[in-house]
RNA sequence: CGGGGUGUAGCGCAGCCCGGUAGCGCGCUUCGUUCGGGACGAAGAGGUCGGAGGUUCGAGUCCUCUCACCCCGACCA
């Protein structure tokens, strides 16, 4: 087979540059940070979406949608919010366009500025808390449970498709509560989806943590993530869940009348997870020779490829072909039928593999006579003859199997790539050699945090919810710690 | 914003040092033979060489300026 990947092990970046391209995901766009999702990988996130927006639902929010537009004014009123956001926004300053007198074509009309200018949001806490205000008196307007989909703008100077780009595209769930414990549930129930959306649907085992001062979300008071491994070792930050406190109910004086008379502010959460999930598809489970999808989110789970020397066989091919094809389609599974006969069937077992198909049927003069069809495995490549009667319930197994199967070999490797250090040489020595998530003692403050990042570029992911209290000293600077937490160099 | 690099056909590149008819591979079009893992042959189409100015009889090539993009750093889901 022509070799037109980088592998994994000549270069990563390469690697994971060259499976967006091929397996037709996305491309680098005419505008520079901003990428187009093709049609192939936006099917890909509207079944994520799907997902998500189900499982949001099923847990009792409802969509809403507030403007891409912020005014600046609203920025400046939660500190912490603004100094985390000011250095990557974008600013609306001007309205209308006019001709150059000097004929150089279209320019800014400068007498169209506006008065207040706009911010394109980074994430609209902002503008949702603006807007609660409003929908907000009494406890019996509690709880607000309301999600967005949209699009978000952070200027960022370095960017790589889907993992980080200047526009993405993500959900945000802002919900406002009468109490700090029920908002504090909310998170976690909120960290909970995510985790089980990563593991159940995208086959990522993942790691749940809060984040340290340093990393937590500019505005919270606690910040609940999820954190993924990729093959190279590095750590992937899959999703966040924040409990803001009062922060932002205080900043835009969000005020209710409790049950007891009184006047109190309103206990505030957000979530989100973006495009940046379809990154994590990609390095978590995709080989040498391409993407490799679980079924359970596959735009296509099942291709069927006819085999045939000339039109009398391609007919009765292709008709024997949607028959199957429609057999599978009744029992809910994405099938494509790709009858094209522009394209060789070599051609075609070669597009499906690096597009990362589940499943590949092929179906030819020979099956016809025997009534078999020849199945391969994108994630083993393995390749089995079956008879079309058994054809529905294979095909249902081996999907099912293929995703146990993809979520085993994460988790196995996630195993093999995590470790404990106890003290700055092992810790250095495993970061170097082996990459990963390294267990170790911190004592908890952001100097060492921040004097380890410098030392090392490697950061704390998370402190795992479900480590246990270990006493032990910190491996950097040898004062006492109470637990230890996960270092990783991270995306 | 610092440091490095690249702009030549849809894509990937050679040509530049040493100025003299704009090339190669892939892709695309047509025809024929093929079709169970990226077919082969033949014939075609496709370019203001990133832009502006200069040197020269002559510039893709030399000089000056400019623009765009990529990579490495600082920042980040």
């Amino acid at each position: 087979m022509a070799k037109d990947f980088s592998t994994r092990e000549e270069n990563y970046s390469k690697w994971y540059n060259d499976i967006v391209q091929k397996a037709d995901l996305a491309e680098n766009s005419a505008v520079r940070g901003c990428m187009v999702i093709k049609p192939y990988g936006y099917a890909l996130w509207e079944n994520m979406q799907a997902v998500l927006d189900k499982m949001f639902k099923d847990t009792g929010h409802s969509n809403a949608y507030f403007p891409i537009f912020i005014p600046k004014s609203f920025f400046s009123k939660e500190a912490d919010h603004v100094e985390g956001f000011a250095k990557e926004c974008a600013v609306v300053t001007h309205y209308r366009l006019k001709n150059d007198a000097d004929g150089n074509g279209i320019v800014v009309d400068e007498t169209a500025k506006l008065e207040e200018e706009l911010i394109i949001r980074p994430t609209s806490e902002t503008i949702i808390w603006d807007t609660y205000r409003n929908w907000i008196q009494s406890y019996r307007d509690l709880p607000i449970l309301v999600n967005q989909w949209a699009n978000v703008v952070r200027w960022e100077m370095r960017t790589r498709m889907f993992l980080r780009t200047a526009e993405f595209l993500w959900q945000e769930g802002h919900t406002a509560h009468a109490t700090k414990e029920e908002a504090i549930i909310e998170t976690k129930q909120m960290l909970d989806v995510y985790a089980d959306f990563a593991e159940k649907f995208m086959a990522i085992p993942v790691l749940k943590g809060t984040k340290s001062e340093n990393e937590r979300f500019a505005g919270a008071l606690e910040t609940y993530c999820i954190e993924a491994l990729m093959q190279d070792g590095k750590a992937l930050q899959a999703g966040t869940s924040h409990f803001l406190g009062q922060n932002f109910a205080k900043a835009f004086d969000v005020k209710f009348t409790s049950k007891e008379g009184k006047l109190e502010h309103v206990w505030a959460t957000s979530w989100g997870v973006s495009t940046r999930l379809v990154g994590a598809l990609i390095m978590a489970h995709s080989d040498d020779n391409g993407l490799v999808l679980p079924p359970r989110l596959a735009p296509v789970q099942v291709a069927i490829v006819p085999i045939y020397k000339n039109k009398e066989q391609y007919n009765q091919v292709c008709e024997k072909a949607a028959k199957l094809k429609d057999m599978l389609q009744e029992k809910g599974i994405r099938v494509k039928l790709d009858d094209r006969d522009t394209h060789k069937p070599g051609w075609k077992f070669n597009e499906y593999e690096f597009k990362g198909v589940p499943l590949r049927i092929a179906l030819g003069p020979r099956d016809i006579e025997n009534n078999t069809v020849e199945l391969a495995r994108r994630d083993t490549l393995e390749k089995s003859i079956y008879q079309q009667a058994d054809l529905v319930n294979k095909v249902e197994h081996l999907l099912e199997a293929i995703q146990d199967n993809l979520y085993q070999k994460a988790l196995t490797f996630r195993e093999e790539k995590t470790f404990k250090a106890d003290s700055w040489d092992e810790f250095n020595t495993i970061l170097d050699d082996k990459g990963g998530f390294i267990y170790a003692h911190w004592d908890g403050t952001a100097e060492t945090e921040q004097k380890i990042k410098d030392e090392t570029k490697a950061t704390i992911r998370c402190i795992p919810l479900e480590s246990k209290p270990e006493a032990g000293t910190c491996i950097y600077s040898g004062n006492p710690s109470k637990q230890r937490v996960v270092f990783a160099r991270a995306y």
